[in-house]
DNA sequence: ACAAATGATACTATTATGGTATCATTATAA
DNA sequence: TTATAATGATACCATAATAGTATCATTTGT
């Protein structure tokens, strides 16, 4: 049971080391040789954030990233939505079908219930509070 | 992201079946019939709970399951833990490394932080609360 | 033109989850 | 004592999510 992966676990990383040196662009071999994170696997997350308006590219020589955003408006629940989807813990282990037992909805009543604090305190977290 | 899986949830079900039905042994032709489970895999699901001492099972002919302990003392977060491992919304990416970055850490403190109230509540809901 | 960067994308590997099948064992009742 | 109906143990398969790799295309500064 795992609130984060690997994905948003190194995007973090990453956005963390770029948010402490933003008087330049960072390249990925930078983030690699610092945050020992394969190479491949980190330009995907990148290319990722960049598509998704949380850093800025710069191509061609001399280039890399920056962040697109301030600090405190990059979210950890931006984080999570982007890599894993919606911030939800109780999605509906029954696809299509209704939910054939009450036991079932007053489970995920309970849940609801119990999450929604950890959601509200997940969306409060941002990237400043995160470097300091 | 799942707080539970379809494990915990067809324990639960079955479990609230059984609760509901304490006057006899309950076999596992008589669950699917009323659940709609696949039979193979409740009755690996009814076996683990016995395994556990959460079931109590009788074998041979007119044989079933029963209840091992009263309705208020099946927790859900030890459904959880016997389907799907220990109950930590953290667990380190890192396997054994040690964790090579602060950021990281300071992640993971927070999540520690925010799901601390989540787990409580888990830890509060009961079989009881779960059939009423 | 070259070098050094990202963009796009396709592919593979591993793990977790979900599901099936089968033979062995037990206990009851006729 | 035998047939039957139940669980025990276990091995196997399927699918999906996660993790990771590789490659060619494009861009841009010198």
């Amino acid at each position: 049971m795992k609130l984060i992966t690997r994905y948003t676990d190194y995007a973090v990383r990453a956005l963390c080391y770029i948010a402490r040196h933003q008087d330049k662009k960072v390249t990925v071999t930078e983030l690699v040789t610092n945050l020992k994170i394969p190479k491949s696997f980190l330009r995907k997350t990148l290319q990722l954030l960049n598509k998704k308006g949380v850093l800025k590219s710069y191509k061609g020589k001399f280039g890399g990233f920056v962040l697109a955003l301030p600090e405190d408006k990059i979210y950890l629940a931006d984080l999570i939505e982007i890599f894993q989807g919606p911030l939800k813990l109780n999605e509906c282990r029954l696809k299509k079908a209704i939910c054939p037992n009450i036991n079932k909805c007053l489970l995920k009543k309970k849940i609801d219930i119990a999450s929604r604090r950890l959601l509200s305190e997940i969306r409060s977290i941002n990237l400043k509070s995160l470097i300091k």
